[in-house]
DNA sequence: TGTACATCAGTGAACGCGCGTTCACTGATGTAC
DNA sequence: TGTACATCAGTGAACGCGCGTTCACTGATGTAC
Protein backbone atom coordinates (compact mmCIF):
# COMPACT_ATOMS: atom_id res chain seq x y z
CA UNK A 1 0.00 0.00 0.00
CA UNK A 2 1.62 3.80 -0.64
CA UNK A 3 2.68 5.22 2.52
CA UNK A 4 3.48 8.58 2.59
CA UNK A 5 6.11 10.94 1.39
CA UNK A 6 7.37 11.31 5.36
CA UNK A 7 7.16 7.75 5.46
CA UNK A 8 9.06 6.85 2.44
CA UNK A 9 11.87 9.74 3.41
CA UNK A 10 12.45 7.55 6.96
CA UNK A 11 12.40 4.36 5.20
CA UNK A 12 15.14 5.42 2.75
CA UNK A 13 17.34 6.88 5.33
CA UNK A 14 17.19 3.34 7.12
CA UNK A 15 18.00 1.49 3.99
CA UNK A 16 20.77 4.02 3.38
CA UNK A 17 21.92 4.10 6.91
CA UNK A 18 21.70 0.17 7.44
CA UNK A 19 23.59 -0.47 4.22
CA UNK A 20 26.17 2.07 5.62
CA UNK A 21 26.42 -0.18 8.55
CA UNK A 22 26.10 -3.69 6.78
CA UNK A 23 28.54 -2.70 3.92
CA UNK A 24 31.16 -1.75 6.32
CA UNK A 25 30.33 -5.18 8.42
CA UNK A 26 30.86 -7.71 5.31
CA UNK A 27 31.44 -5.96 2.01
CA UNK A 28 29.55 -4.42 -0.56
CA UNK A 29 29.63 -7.43 -2.79
CA UNK A 30 28.95 -9.95 0.29
CA UNK A 31 25.58 -7.93 1.10
CA UNK A 32 22.92 -8.74 -1.01
CA UNK A 33 20.21 -6.04 -1.91
CA UNK A 34 17.57 -8.00 0.67
CA UNK A 35 19.52 -8.18 3.13
CA UNK A 36 19.90 -4.31 3.21
CA UNK A 37 16.39 -3.77 3.14
CA UNK A 38 15.64 -6.45 5.68
CA UNK A 39 17.77 -4.42 8.10
CA UNK A 40 15.69 -1.55 7.20
CA UNK A 41 12.30 -4.22 7.98
CA UNK A 42 11.61 -3.69 4.69
CA UNK A 43 11.00 -6.31 1.71
CA UNK A 44 13.63 -6.47 -1.05
CA UNK A 45 10.71 -5.72 -4.08
CA UNK A 46 10.49 -2.27 -2.84
CA UNK A 47 14.51 -1.30 -3.52
CA UNK A 48 13.86 0.33 -6.74
CA UNK A 49 11.32 3.07 -5.68
CA UNK A 50 14.63 4.21 -3.72
CA UNK A 51 17.48 3.43 -5.69
CA UNK A 52 18.28 2.86 -9.38
CA UNK A 53 20.71 -0.07 -8.85
CA UNK A 54 22.75 -1.91 -6.27
CA UNK A 55 25.60 0.45 -6.90
CA UNK A 56 23.57 3.57 -6.38
CA UNK A 57 22.75 2.31 -2.83
CA UNK A 58 26.77 1.39 -2.30
CA UNK A 59 27.62 5.16 -3.35
CA UNK A 60 24.68 6.51 -0.90
CA UNK A 61 26.01 4.47 2.01
CA UNK A 62 29.49 5.63 1.78
CA UNK A 63 28.68 9.32 1.50
CA UNK A 64 26.85 8.69 4.38
CA UNK A 65 29.77 6.63 6.66
CA UNK A 66 32.09 9.27 5.49
CA UNK A 67 29.51 11.89 6.96
CA UNK A 68 28.35 10.36 9.97
CA UNK A 69 32.14 10.41 11.07
CA UNK A 70 32.77 14.00 10.09
CA UNK A 71 30.03 15.10 11.71
CA UNK A 72 30.96 13.39 14.98
CA UNK A 73 34.64 14.84 15.33
CA UNK A 74 33.41 17.97 13.99
CA UNK A 75 30.76 18.62 16.35
CA UNK A 76 33.13 17.35 18.94
CA UNK A 77 35.89 20.02 18.03
CA UNK A 78 33.05 22.53 18.59
CA UNK A 79 32.75 21.90 22.43
CA UNK A 80 36.62 21.41 22.61
CA UNK A 81 39.65 22.15 20.83
CA UNK A 82 39.83 20.90 17.20
CA UNK A 83 42.80 19.83 18.76
CA UNK A 84 41.68 17.48 21.34
CA UNK A 85 38.76 16.04 19.25
CA UNK A 86 41.30 14.79 16.78
CA UNK A 87 43.30 13.66 19.39
CA UNK A 88 40.69 11.16 20.57
CA UNK A 89 39.39 10.47 17.25
CA UNK A 90 42.87 9.08 16.70
CA UNK A 91 43.11 7.19 19.77
CA UNK A 92 40.11 5.70 18.93
CA UNK A 93 40.73 4.82 15.35
CA UNK A 94 43.72 2.12 17.11
CA UNK A 95 41.02 0.51 19.61
CA UNK A 96 40.25 -2.42 19.85
CA UNK A 97 36.81 -1.43 19.68
CA UNK A 98 37.45 0.19 16.45
CA UNK A 99 39.12 -2.81 15.13
CA UNK A 100 36.59 -5.34 16.39
CA UNK A 101 33.74 -3.06 14.95
CA UNK A 102 33.98 -2.37 11.35
CA UNK A 103 30.07 -1.32 10.93
CA UNK A 104 30.56 2.06 12.78
CA UNK A 105 33.97 2.88 12.17
CA UNK A 106 36.18 4.49 9.20
CA UNK A 107 35.05 3.65 5.90
CA UNK A 108 39.03 3.85 4.80
CA UNK A 109 40.17 -0.20 6.13
CA UNK A 110 36.33 -1.62 5.78
CA UNK A 111 35.68 -0.48 2.59
CA UNK A 112 39.24 0.70 0.60
CA UNK A 113 40.16 -2.31 -1.40
CA UNK A 114 36.84 -3.09 -2.20
CA UNK A 115 36.20 0.05 -3.65
CA UNK A 116 39.26 0.70 -5.49
CA UNK A 117 38.04 -1.87 -7.57
CA UNK A 118 34.62 -0.26 -8.29
CA UNK A 119 33.21 2.43 -10.63
CA UNK A 120 34.96 5.99 -11.12
CA UNK A 121 31.65 7.40 -9.18
CA UNK A 122 32.09 4.83 -6.51
CA UNK A 123 35.77 6.29 -6.12
CA UNK A 124 34.22 10.10 -6.59
CA UNK A 125 32.29 9.33 -3.94
CA UNK A 126 34.85 7.85 -1.27
CA UNK A 127 37.35 10.56 -2.36
CA UNK A 128 34.73 13.34 -1.70
CA UNK A 129 33.85 11.63 1.72
CA UNK A 130 37.09 11.10 2.43
CA UNK A 131 38.43 14.76 1.73
CA UNK A 132 35.80 15.69 4.15
CA UNK A 133 37.31 13.95 6.55
CA UNK A 134 40.80 14.76 6.10
CA UNK A 135 39.71 18.85 5.94
CA UNK A 136 37.90 18.45 9.53
CA UNK A 137 40.92 16.38 10.65
CA UNK A 138 43.40 19.29 9.50
CA UNK A 139 42.12 21.72 11.51
CA UNK A 140 43.71 19.82 14.91
CA UNK A 141 46.91 19.71 12.92
CA UNK A 142 49.81 21.85 12.73
CA UNK A 143 51.49 24.34 10.32
CA UNK A 144 50.81 26.47 7.20
CA UNK A 145 47.17 25.04 5.45
CA UNK A 146 48.61 22.70 2.98
CA UNK A 147 51.76 20.95 6.12
CA UNK A 148 48.07 20.74 8.15
CA UNK A 149 46.41 18.81 4.55
CA UNK A 150 49.44 16.72 4.11
CA UNK A 151 49.96 15.82 8.14
CA UNK A 152 46.11 14.67 8.38
CA UNK A 153 46.52 12.82 5.29
CA UNK A 154 49.10 11.18 6.43
CA UNK A 155 47.77 10.57 9.99
CA UNK A 156 44.82 8.27 8.12
CA UNK A 157 47.00 6.56 6.02
CA UNK A 158 48.96 5.09 8.67
CA UNK A 159 45.85 4.17 11.16
CA UNK A 160 44.08 3.09 8.60
CA UNK A 161 46.36 0.98 7.04
CA UNK A 162 47.03 -0.58 10.83
CA UNK A 163 43.35 -1.22 11.62
CA UNK A 164 42.93 -3.23 8.11
CA UNK A 165 46.32 -5.03 8.90
CA UNK A 166 45.26 -5.58 12.46
CA UNK A 167 41.36 -7.18 10.91
CA UNK A 168 43.67 -9.26 8.39
CA UNK A 169 45.86 -10.65 10.78
CA UNK A 170 45.34 -13.14 13.73
CA UNK A 171 45.16 -12.20 16.82
CA UNK A 172 48.70 -11.70 17.99
CA UNK A 173 49.92 -9.86 14.80
CA UNK A 174 46.91 -7.48 15.38
CA UNK A 175 47.96 -6.74 18.58
CA UNK A 176 51.94 -6.16 17.42
CA UNK A 177 50.32 -3.84 14.69
CA UNK A 178 48.31 -2.21 16.81
CA UNK A 179 50.91 -1.81 19.55
CA UNK A 180 53.73 -0.40 16.56
CA UNK A 181 51.35 2.41 15.34
CA UNK A 182 50.12 3.75 18.87
CA UNK A 183 53.48 4.65 19.41
CA UNK A 184 53.67 6.94 17.43
CA UNK A 185 50.55 8.80 18.52
CA UNK A 186 49.82 12.31 18.87
CA UNK A 187 47.65 14.89 16.42
CA UNK A 188 50.16 16.05 14.16
CA UNK A 189 51.59 13.27 12.05
CA UNK A 190 55.26 15.56 11.71
CA UNK A 191 58.18 14.81 14.55
CA UNK A 192 56.96 17.25 17.40
CA UNK A 193 59.97 19.90 17.25
CA UNK A 194 61.69 20.17 20.39
CA UNK A 195 63.19 23.22 21.97
CA UNK A 196 66.61 23.00 21.15
CA UNK A 197 68.87 21.60 23.09
CA UNK A 198 66.28 18.86 24.59
CA UNK A 199 67.13 16.49 20.96
CA UNK A 200 68.08 12.75 21.79
CA UNK B 1 43.36 -37.86 -19.69
CA UNK B 2 46.13 -38.47 -16.43
CA UNK B 3 48.71 -36.26 -16.55
CA UNK B 4 52.32 -36.98 -15.07
CA UNK B 5 53.29 -36.01 -11.35
CA UNK B 6 55.65 -33.11 -12.70
CA UNK B 7 53.08 -31.53 -14.92
CA UNK B 8 50.24 -31.41 -12.50
CA UNK B 9 52.89 -30.34 -10.27
CA UNK B 10 53.00 -27.21 -13.01
CA UNK B 11 49.70 -26.68 -13.20
CA UNK B 12 49.09 -26.51 -9.21
CA UNK B 13 51.62 -23.61 -9.55
CA UNK B 14 50.01 -22.11 -12.10
CA UNK B 15 46.71 -22.18 -10.63
CA UNK B 16 48.10 -20.53 -7.77
CA UNK B 17 50.34 -17.99 -9.06
CA UNK B 18 47.49 -16.70 -11.67
CA UNK B 19 45.24 -16.87 -8.28
CA UNK B 20 47.46 -14.63 -6.69
CA UNK B 21 47.50 -12.50 -9.25
CA UNK B 22 43.48 -12.13 -10.55
CA UNK B 23 42.86 -11.95 -6.45
CA UNK B 24 44.78 -9.17 -6.19
CA UNK B 25 43.57 -7.39 -9.35
CA UNK B 26 39.38 -8.31 -9.05
CA UNK B 27 39.20 -9.54 -5.68
CA UNK B 28 39.06 -12.63 -3.76
CA UNK B 29 34.78 -12.86 -3.92
CA UNK B 30 34.63 -11.49 -7.37
CA UNK B 31 36.95 -14.30 -8.88
CA UNK B 32 35.35 -17.34 -9.90
CA UNK B 33 37.01 -21.08 -9.57
CA UNK B 34 36.37 -21.19 -13.36
CA UNK B 35 38.03 -17.28 -13.82
CA UNK B 36 41.22 -19.19 -12.12
CA UNK B 37 41.53 -22.06 -14.11
CA UNK B 38 41.07 -20.16 -17.34
CA UNK B 39 43.86 -17.96 -16.34
CA UNK B 40 45.64 -21.51 -15.58
CA UNK B 41 44.87 -22.76 -18.78
CA UNK B 42 42.53 -25.28 -17.48
CA UNK B 43 38.78 -26.03 -17.22
CA UNK B 44 36.83 -25.25 -14.07
CA UNK B 45 36.34 -28.89 -13.68
CA UNK B 46 39.67 -29.96 -12.75
CA UNK B 47 40.17 -27.60 -9.87
CA UNK B 48 38.88 -29.72 -6.57
CA UNK B 49 41.94 -32.10 -8.01
CA UNK B 50 43.98 -29.52 -6.71
CA UNK B 51 42.68 -28.33 -3.81
CA UNK B 52 39.76 -28.55 -1.51
CA UNK B 53 38.02 -25.63 -2.02
CA UNK B 54 37.82 -22.34 -3.14
CA UNK B 55 38.73 -21.07 -0.09
CA UNK B 56 42.38 -23.31 0.16
CA UNK B 57 42.57 -21.64 -3.44
CA UNK B 58 42.81 -17.94 -1.62
CA UNK B 59 44.94 -19.50 1.22
CA UNK B 60 47.61 -20.87 -1.18
CA UNK B 61 47.35 -17.46 -3.37
CA UNK B 62 47.22 -14.97 -0.16
CA UNK B 63 50.87 -16.95 1.14
CA UNK B 64 52.48 -16.68 -2.73
CA UNK B 65 51.62 -13.30 -3.11
CA UNK B 66 53.70 -12.18 -0.13
CA UNK B 67 56.50 -14.70 -0.65
CA UNK B 68 57.23 -13.12 -4.15
CA UNK B 69 57.21 -9.82 -2.09
CA UNK B 70 59.38 -10.87 0.22
CA UNK B 71 62.10 -12.72 -1.66
CA UNK B 72 62.35 -9.97 -4.31
CA UNK B 73 63.17 -7.43 -1.19
CA UNK B 74 65.49 -10.46 0.18
CA UNK B 75 67.23 -11.19 -3.15
CA UNK B 76 67.53 -7.30 -3.12
CA UNK B 77 68.89 -6.69 -0.27
CA UNK B 78 71.59 -9.28 -0.38
CA UNK B 79 72.78 -7.56 -4.03
CA UNK B 80 72.91 -4.38 -2.29
CA UNK B 81 72.64 -3.25 0.98
CA UNK B 82 69.09 -3.96 3.17
CA UNK B 83 68.85 -0.35 3.87
CA UNK B 84 68.67 0.40 0.40
CA UNK B 85 66.69 -2.37 -1.15
CA UNK B 86 64.04 -1.45 1.37
CA UNK B 87 64.05 2.27 0.11
CA UNK B 88 63.62 1.01 -3.09
CA UNK B 89 60.74 -0.92 -2.18
CA UNK B 90 59.42 2.00 -0.65
CA UNK B 91 60.03 3.83 -3.20
CA UNK B 92 58.11 1.47 -5.25
CA UNK B 93 55.41 1.59 -2.77
CA UNK B 94 54.13 4.70 -3.81
CA UNK B 95 54.36 4.64 -7.33
CA UNK B 96 51.65 5.83 -9.61
CA UNK B 97 52.93 2.09 -11.41
CA UNK B 98 51.76 0.32 -7.76
CA UNK B 99 48.80 1.92 -7.70
CA UNK B 100 47.62 1.11 -10.97
CA UNK B 101 48.87 -2.63 -10.61
CA UNK B 102 47.77 -4.84 -8.09
CA UNK B 103 47.87 -7.26 -9.28
CA UNK B 104 51.70 -7.68 -8.91
CA UNK B 105 51.61 -5.34 -5.61
CA UNK B 106 51.87 -5.83 -2.27
CA UNK B 107 48.81 -8.13 -1.28
CA UNK B 108 47.86 -5.88 1.53
CA UNK B 109 46.08 -2.62 0.33
CA UNK B 110 45.14 -4.92 -2.45
CA UNK B 111 43.09 -8.14 -0.23
CA UNK B 112 43.21 -6.37 3.35
CA UNK B 113 40.02 -4.96 3.49
CA UNK B 114 38.75 -8.53 1.99
CA UNK B 115 40.83 -10.70 4.34
CA UNK B 116 39.35 -9.05 7.38
CA UNK B 117 35.95 -10.26 6.62
CA UNK B 118 37.43 -13.86 5.70
CA UNK B 119 37.98 -17.24 8.09
CA UNK B 120 40.50 -17.67 10.60
CA UNK B 121 42.93 -19.66 8.36
CA UNK B 122 42.66 -16.72 5.81
CA UNK B 123 44.06 -14.50 8.49
CA UNK B 124 46.64 -16.63 10.07
CA UNK B 125 47.84 -17.05 6.47
CA UNK B 126 47.80 -13.22 5.99
CA UNK B 127 49.16 -12.54 9.10
CA UNK B 128 51.98 -15.39 8.25
CA UNK B 129 52.75 -13.65 5.20
CA UNK B 130 52.74 -9.90 6.52
CA UNK B 131 54.98 -11.06 9.55
CA UNK B 132 57.58 -12.61 7.35
CA UNK B 133 57.65 -9.54 4.95
CA UNK B 134 58.10 -7.18 8.09
CA UNK B 135 60.80 -9.42 9.15
CA UNK B 136 62.69 -8.50 5.66
CA UNK B 137 61.72 -4.85 6.14
CA UNK B 138 63.32 -4.57 9.48
CA UNK B 139 66.84 -5.31 8.50
CA UNK B 140 66.56 -2.30 6.19
CA UNK B 141 65.24 0.10 9.66
CA UNK B 142 67.29 1.19 12.21
CA UNK B 143 67.56 0.98 16.32
CA UNK B 144 66.93 -2.07 18.60
CA UNK B 145 65.22 -5.41 17.12
CA UNK B 146 61.68 -4.05 18.35
CA UNK B 147 62.51 -0.70 17.73
CA UNK B 148 63.38 -2.17 14.04
CA UNK B 149 60.02 -4.20 13.66
CA UNK B 150 57.72 -1.97 15.05
CA UNK B 151 59.31 0.93 12.05
CA UNK B 152 58.41 -1.43 9.59
CA UNK B 153 55.01 -2.20 11.02
CA UNK B 154 54.31 2.01 10.33
CA UNK B 155 56.22 2.33 7.54
CA UNK B 156 53.89 -0.86 5.49
CA UNK B 157 50.79 0.68 7.39
CA UNK B 158 51.18 4.33 6.46
CA UNK B 159 52.03 3.19 2.25
CA UNK B 160 49.38 0.20 2.52
CA UNK B 161 46.97 2.40 3.64
CA UNK B 162 48.24 5.46 1.12
CA UNK B 163 47.83 2.73 -1.96
CA UNK B 164 44.55 1.74 -0.86
CA UNK B 165 43.20 5.32 -0.55
CA UNK B 166 44.80 6.13 -3.84
CA UNK B 167 43.47 3.34 -5.38
CA UNK B 168 39.55 3.80 -3.88
CA UNK B 169 39.75 7.41 -4.76
CA UNK B 170 39.49 9.65 -7.83
CA UNK B 171 42.42 10.67 -9.61
CA UNK B 172 42.93 13.98 -7.87
CA UNK B 173 42.67 13.09 -4.17
CA UNK B 174 44.80 9.86 -5.09
CA UNK B 175 47.57 11.97 -6.47
CA UNK B 176 47.57 13.96 -3.08
CA UNK B 177 47.66 10.70 -1.07
CA UNK B 178 50.44 9.63 -2.65
CA UNK B 179 52.55 13.12 -2.40
CA UNK B 180 51.48 13.60 1.19
CA UNK B 181 52.67 10.15 1.76
CA UNK B 182 55.83 10.05 -0.07
CA UNK B 183 57.11 13.52 1.41
CA UNK B 184 57.28 11.01 4.88
CA UNK B 185 60.20 9.52 2.89
CA UNK B 186 62.96 7.62 4.12
CA UNK B 187 63.49 3.68 4.61
CA UNK B 188 63.19 4.40 8.30
CA UNK B 189 59.46 5.05 10.02
CA UNK B 190 61.99 7.10 13.37
CA UNK B 191 62.64 10.98 12.83
CA UNK B 192 66.08 10.59 11.90
CA UNK B 193 67.71 11.45 15.15
CA UNK B 194 70.22 14.31 13.81
CA UNK B 195 74.10 15.04 15.37
CA UNK B 196 73.02 17.19 18.29
CA UNK B 197 72.89 21.08 17.90
CA UNK B 198 71.40 20.39 14.21
CA UNK B 199 67.76 20.22 15.50
CA UNK B 200 65.61 23.13 13.19
C1' DT C 1 61.89 -55.47 -20.21
C1' DG C 2 57.01 -56.27 -21.26
C1' DT C 3 52.21 -56.66 -20.01
C1' DA C 4 47.89 -55.98 -17.51
C1' DC C 5 45.53 -53.08 -14.73
C1' DA C 6 44.50 -49.57 -11.23
C1' DT C 7 44.91 -44.72 -10.67
C1' DC C 8 43.68 -40.15 -11.33
C1' DA C 9 44.42 -35.13 -13.86
C1' DG C 10 41.69 -32.94 -16.65
C1' DT C 11 37.03 -32.28 -19.32
C1' DG C 12 32.44 -30.58 -19.76
C1' DA C 13 27.64 -31.26 -18.35
C1' DA C 14 24.86 -30.81 -14.48
C1' DC C 15 23.33 -29.65 -9.54
C1' DG C 16 21.20 -26.43 -6.23
C1' DC C 17 21.49 -21.85 -4.70
C1' DG C 18 21.48 -16.89 -4.09
C1' DC C 19 22.00 -12.92 -6.56
C1' DG C 20 20.21 -8.30 -8.91
C1' DT C 21 16.38 -6.96 -11.12
C1' DT C 22 11.43 -7.00 -12.95
C1' DC C 23 6.64 -7.33 -12.46
C1' DA C 24 1.62 -7.65 -11.25
C1' DC C 25 -0.68 -6.49 -7.44
C1' DT C 26 -2.54 -3.89 -3.15
C1' DG C 27 -4.37 -0.16 -0.94
C1' DA C 28 -3.22 4.22 1.42
C1' DT C 29 -1.84 8.85 -0.13
C1' DG C 30 -2.13 12.90 -2.74
C1' DT C 31 -4.75 15.78 -5.94
C1' DA C 32 -8.24 17.86 -8.96
C1' DC C 33 -12.82 19.34 -8.91
C1' DT D 1 -15.09 20.14 2.95
C1' DG D 2 -16.20 16.04 0.32
C1' DT D 3 -15.65 12.92 -3.53
C1' DA D 4 -13.50 10.47 -7.42
C1' DC D 5 -9.45 9.02 -9.23
C1' DA D 6 -4.49 8.76 -10.35
C1' DT D 7 -0.24 7.75 -8.10
C1' DC D 8 3.10 4.94 -6.18
C1' DA D 9 5.64 2.64 -1.67
C1' DG D 10 5.82 -1.66 -0.44
C1' DT D 11 4.94 -6.94 -1.19
C1' DG D 12 6.17 -11.40 -2.82
C1' DA D 13 6.60 -14.34 -6.90
C1' DA D 14 9.35 -14.82 -10.82
C1' DC D 15 13.24 -13.97 -14.29
C1' DG D 16 17.88 -15.15 -16.07
C1' DC D 17 22.45 -15.68 -14.59
C1' DG D 18 26.79 -17.06 -12.59
C1' DC D 19 28.52 -19.17 -8.74
C1' DG D 20 30.89 -23.29 -6.03
C1' DT D 21 30.76 -27.87 -6.22
C1' DT D 22 29.80 -32.75 -8.01
C1' DC D 23 29.96 -36.27 -11.33
C1' DA D 24 30.57 -39.64 -15.21
C1' DC D 25 33.86 -40.05 -18.42
C1' DT D 26 38.57 -40.30 -20.95
C1' DG D 27 42.92 -41.97 -21.60
C1' DA D 28 47.83 -41.34 -20.25
C1' DT D 29 50.57 -42.49 -16.17
C1' DG D 30 52.29 -45.32 -12.65
C1' DT D 31 52.77 -49.93 -10.70
C1' DA D 32 52.72 -54.93 -9.75
C1' DC D 33 54.02 -59.09 -11.72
Amino acid sequence: MRVSQEEKDRSHKRIVEGAARLFRKRGIETTSVGDAMTEAGLTHGGFYRHFKTKEALAAAAIRSAFEDIDHAIGAEGEKRTPRAAVADYFAHYLSDDHVRHPELGCPVPALGSEVARGSDDLKREFGAGFNRVIATIAKGCQGSERERREAAIREIALRAGAVMLARASDPETAKAVLAACRRKGGASARPRSRPSGQNL
